[in-house]
DNA sequence: CATCGCAATAACGTATACATTAAAAAATTA
DNA sequence: TAATTTTTTAATGTATACGTTATTGCGATG
């Protein structure tokens, strides 16, 4: 059952101007720190304002832009400070997966996509292919939180996850190939595999909070204060 | 500055039906597992269904209700197993949250709210005043995020709290009195002010640890299932 | 008697109209 | 000229109207 990233009931106008509004934005197409009028992103999407209203909610419920009353919806722009607090949450939220993903106790051919996508972030760091590796990077930790079976840690890490999404994707090619991040990986999914939550947990956080340093000092290197 | 529990804008309708539902669903007037249409929700609250349907989006994102279609907007029920994933997240965040406290250094005196709270809740304690425990336990946790200064924790922690309020206010009654729970909010008090992190965060994650547990075992035990 | 189909109902999703009101512009005055 | 008041503008918040469509009940058919 393919589905986008967000519900089945792919049907009314509301929700799709959240897809395509939430695209944009990640995109770049609607940049951080930009006023836009309910009239003219309606315009833009073809609706009237009424299903843009209630899409400009629901982004401003998941922390993707602000409804200001008469300056129109601004999205929102993050600091060093806000990325700090973001990956502190994603650091204890996704160890908290980790932990929860080895106490589950699976069968190595239910860690098999896990398994997979570190082989492919393995081959894609040979070819040194960053996007590749990315593509990867993502398949593994969605996969993680599949495995760790709490919509409430899903949702909250997918929300963040879209809220950084533009400064990961701008410091890509900046940042330093990733060997030790695949390293991390595959002791990850060793502790898993074992069933160790604590080593699972530990693995994690250290991951985390050593990719969320590196993303900052890289942010606050190149003088982006704000993405 | 008088605020409720939202937003300084206490403006629109939308935002006056929100507070007004959230009271409802938390006070228990509006039942869990009730469903309620638009139309009747804007009659109780003497609006059109605009802002009565923008106020039911905003609250659906904070899991309190969930919007379907043809059978009006269902308050959301929580089985055990969102309880213990709740405070699973809960555990963790706030334990964030006291280790970030405690890192930041406050003095003696900025930690007099906190201090205050926890000999408000000696002295409910000894009054065997349960309400005014709950109060003061309020108050303790609400300062401990304000202190840590992170947004993201605070919104999510609030969010959650909004969810097993009615849990909690059930089993107000049923819990032994919380003896150790003031002991717990001491050890966390005295680690944030020596400044140990470490300390801190372990101590809360334990209190939380414990009270989930409780509260758990609690709701099994009353044959609650779903609240 | 059961099942299927169809019509009636009504709830929703969306468009639109309108009153309100903040912000901007213009005009007046010192 | 600068400051202050008035006027104008326009974006919002809300109500309402309407078309669409899921659901329900009834009747027809086997």
């Amino acid at each position: 059952m393919p589905e986008t990233t967000t519900r089945p009931k792919a049907k009314s106008n509301a929700l799709r101007a959240v897809d395509e509004l939430r695209g944009m934005i990640l995109s770049g197409e609607l940049a951080s720190g930009t006023d836009h009028l309910e009239t003219e992103l309606a315009e833009r999407l073809g609706l009237s304002r009424t299903p843009v209203r209630e899409a400009a909610l629901m982004l401003e419920a998941q922390g993707l832009l602000e409804v200001r009353p008469r300056k129109g919806v601004r999205i929102l722009s993050l600091s060093v400070t806000d990325m700090q607090e973001i990956y502190e949450v994603l650091s204890e939220l996704e160890s908290l997966a980790a932990r929860r993903a080895a106490q589950a106790g699976f069968s190595e051919e239910e860690l098999t996509e896990l398994r997979r996508s570190t082989e492919d972030m393995d081959d894609a760091l040979k070819r040194e292919d960053r996007e590749a590796w990315a593509e990867a990077d993502n398949r593994f930790h969605h996969e993680l939180l599949r495995l760790a079976g709490s919509s409430r840690i899903t949702a909250i890490v997918s929300m963040m996850d879209d809220q950084i999404h533009r400064a990961r994707s701008m410091t890509l090619h900046m940042r330093p190939l990733p060997l030790r991040s695949n390293e991390d990986h595959h002791r990850l999914y060793d502790a898993i595999r074992r069933g160790d939550g604590d080593a699972a947990a530990m693995e994690h956080h250290r991951h985390r909070k050593y990719a969320g340093e590196l993303l900052v000092d890289l942010l606050k290197r190149i003088q982006i204060s704000r993405v």
